[in-house]
DNA sequence: CGCTTACGATACACAACGTCTCGTAAGCGG
DNA sequence: CCGCTTACGAGACGTTGTGTATCGTAAGCG
């Protein structure tokens, strides 16, 4: 929608048939790479608005021409930089409590291993008012909260949950101290404060008699 | 305390007894709003990193030096117009549930009126790796939710919370689905799902027998 | 071998930052 | 009333980063 004429456009060239026949000197696949690891490099070091296209490519030691032939801005880039970094991992244990306590302590120690914890608010900041990065950011935030919903999903299959229970405003519910505390507190979640928070919330959406 | 030896720190100068004799001209009290309410105004147009100092400047119809006399930079002078916005308003009925939806749903009505859906992402981005920032953001975070913790203490009192719950993490669960709502999907928190949100966060938190 | 496209490097125009300097304006103390 | 001091609006200035364009070179394909 945004460049229909561009057969190239970064977000379609991941699939794997090209379209049209690819004559000339293919894209160096590690210059990609390259680019990729200076963004997350940067961004844990400087943040999303301290980082620099010319920047990047210093740290990549590669053209600014090879980024920009790939990326149209700097937020595509770190968009893609931001797909490639881990979410949720989904734990299956038989216990809905167990299940959620084992993702969100994964993942919060993955806050700790890599820039997510500097990319969200300030992908989420950006988000707010640019439209072009929305479109691209929502779909991946989506995709992310996936293996959450999978898990409440076997919770009402369980009986964990009560059915009627809004399973998006549960998965809200559950993340949502962890946002609070990234956004307006440093992202400084104590793993030991799983526990408590899913127990709390699953007083309030489980089936009592 | 942040600037022991500046006594016309920004946020110092608030104070009603200046320190050092005032001589020449007093600075502008209209200027000043006329910045801020320009802030606002384009906060609310263009987001946070699309503000730029001299779009302010020329808004507010004044000089750019006349607002870097006043703030060493945008951040700080953002903060200030943040700090202007209406925040929650207390309610207090008699019934924490009745307290709380009252409450989100008057702050909910406020994301409408006011640039704070825009502000609060592009804030949080920023305060994420700028610790100038994070110092003076945080207060002003802790003094807006000061009335939801209010109704909580009264909802302790009263009974409607068992005694052993952590408040600071009650809050959290209790506007953690906004916030989830405004940075990740923008903002569109129907006021009427309030309502099942307040009872679901509620009946984790309140006593059973 | 020639065609095509990508490569690293760098020059370029543009925009915003934050500093500075104009000439002028406003309050205060003598 | 007059000089001192500071603030005012306006805008020039050097700096930095953006995104584009242009080098000469390199790599795959026919």
């Amino acid at each position: 929608m945004s460049n229909p004429e561009d057969p190239e456009s970064a977000l379609e060239s991941r699939g794997s048939v090209p379209v049209s026949a690819p004559t000339g000197r293919p894209r160096s696949e590690e210059a990609h790479k390259a680019i990729l690891n200076a963004t997350v490099e940067l961004l844990a070091e400087v943040g999303f608005s301290g980082l620099t296209v010319e920047g990047v490519a210093q740290r990549a030691g590669v053209g600014k021409a090879t980024i920009y032939r790939r990326w149209p801005s700097k937020v595509p880039l770190v968009v893609e930089a931001y797909g490639r970094l881990p979410g949720m991992e989904d734990v299956d244990t038989g216990c809905l409590a167990d299940d959620l306590k084992g993702m969100l302590k994964g993942y919060l120690e993955a806050f700790a291993r890599t820039p997510l914890s500097a990319l969200l608010p300030s992908l989420a900041g950006e988000r707010a008012h640019n439209a072009e990065l929305a479109k691209v950011f929502d779909p991946i935030s989506i995709e992310r909260r996936r293996p959450l919903m999978r898990a409440l999903e076997r919770g009402v299959a369980r009986g964990e949950i009560a059915p009627e229970i809004d399973l998006d405003l549960a998965a809200d519910m559950i993340v949502g101290p962890i946002a609070v505390g990234l956004f307006f507190k440093g992202g400084r979640i104590q793993p030991k404060r799983v526990g408590p928070m899913v127990d709390l919330a699953l007083a309030g959406l489980g089936i009592r008699e």
